[in-house]
DNA sequence: GTTTTTTTTGAACAATTGTTCAGTTAATAT
DNA sequence: ATATTAACTGAACAATTGTTCAAAAAAAAC
């Protein structure tokens, strides 16, 4: 047998990345095997070099894709100007697109180090654009007296750092909805900057 | 050649769990061989056999003491009264005690699906009893009127969340020194739940 | 219907994995 | 000095790893 029916390149590819994603995400990068990742798309294992120069290649288009796309759907939204209701709007900006995402921002976080340092500088470098935007967001909120923070950069950081924690213990059948988390997070952040 | 001179078990299997320690944190879980901890350690791979059942037992010992340990040197501190200095005091030990073991706290966090069910459960107990410093610490504040604060649960995870991302950005000879970094997180913490 | 191209198979590769254990040597006890 | 115990070696185990590639088959082009 080779070339079975209905088989076709331009679905396998995204169904390979799928698919990896899912394992990566449950049993981490190291622990899953390319025959693993082939079986469950419905292939042997040398089909997957058609697509994928090494198994590398597969985690750090996820990767990549993924802080891109962060970066790109942020930048399409219609930003409010008041800079408190600009930082409200981020808390939930990031929670809606984080929590859309748990298995990305899982393995964003986890399989940085399976990276080669090409590849790993790139992710670096779109995460600090990541950070920046809620930096500029605080300081410019200092700038206007709306916010009192001697340490933006920093303050950026521990919310970023905050907001990441919603991901780790949220239940989508859990006894507080999304909404709600988004309100308490509104209330923590504000109240630490102002 | 056989037992090498100066093999003492009692100093070895304290080797074995440090090197592996720095190993598992460097590579992650799966990415570590026993016959690389071996070779660091000075033995043959059947040797770790002596001292550890399996590869995952290397592991769990080494998050269960983590926790443990962490757990211990709290009830230890002697804790101040006042609500708010308690709450200072716990940002404090927190920053103290994680800044101090960067390998555990890493791996504390990274290698949990690599444990089985059980060792899983255990860790997951003793995590919630350190979370459940921090969340009466803030409810006792807001009985006392001091804190305000509608979900003590969730704002002491955010609070560890917001804590723990400092483990991942500190660095020894950076810009702002461990009492610096306290103080701003202190104020960051303070402002959120007052 | 024939040729060309695209996609996949199936088998092979050397290397590495966790684990076991009989045999060997060093340290300890007698 | 001898016997016993503790600690370790060295080799083997079956299984699995990422990767390569000629051969085969399906789809597309003609």
């Amino acid at each position: 047998m080779a070339r079975t029916l209905g088989s076709y390149a331009k679905l396998t590819k995204p169904k390979i990345s799928e698919i990896a994603l899912h394992l990566f995400a449950e049993r981490g990068y190291a622990a899953v095997s390319m025959r693993q990742i082939a079986s469950k798309v419905g292939l042997q294992v040398g089909a997957l070099y058609n697509y994928f120069p090494d198994k590398q290649t597969i985690l750090s288009e996820l990767l990549i894709d993924h802080m891109e796309n962060l970066l790109q759907t942020w930048h399409r939204q219609k930003l409010p100007e008041k800079s408190d209701k600009l930082l409200e709007f981020f808390v939930d900006f990031h929670i809606d697109y984080h929590l859309n995402r748990p298995e990305e921002v899982f393995i964003a976080y986890m399989e940085l180090r399976n990276l080669n340092p090409d590849n790993f500088k790139k992710i670096e470098k779109l995460r600090n654009k990541y950070e920046l935007i809620l930096s500029k967001i605080l300081s410019d909120g200092v700038n206007k007296n709306l916010f009192t923070c001697e340490e933006t950069k920093i303050a950026s950081l521990a919310i970023i750092g905050m907001l990441k924690e919603v991901n780790t213990w949220y239940k989508k059948d859990g006894r507080i909805s999304v909404p709600e988390i988004k309100n308490i997070y509104q209330q923590i952040v504000l109240k630490a900057v102002t």
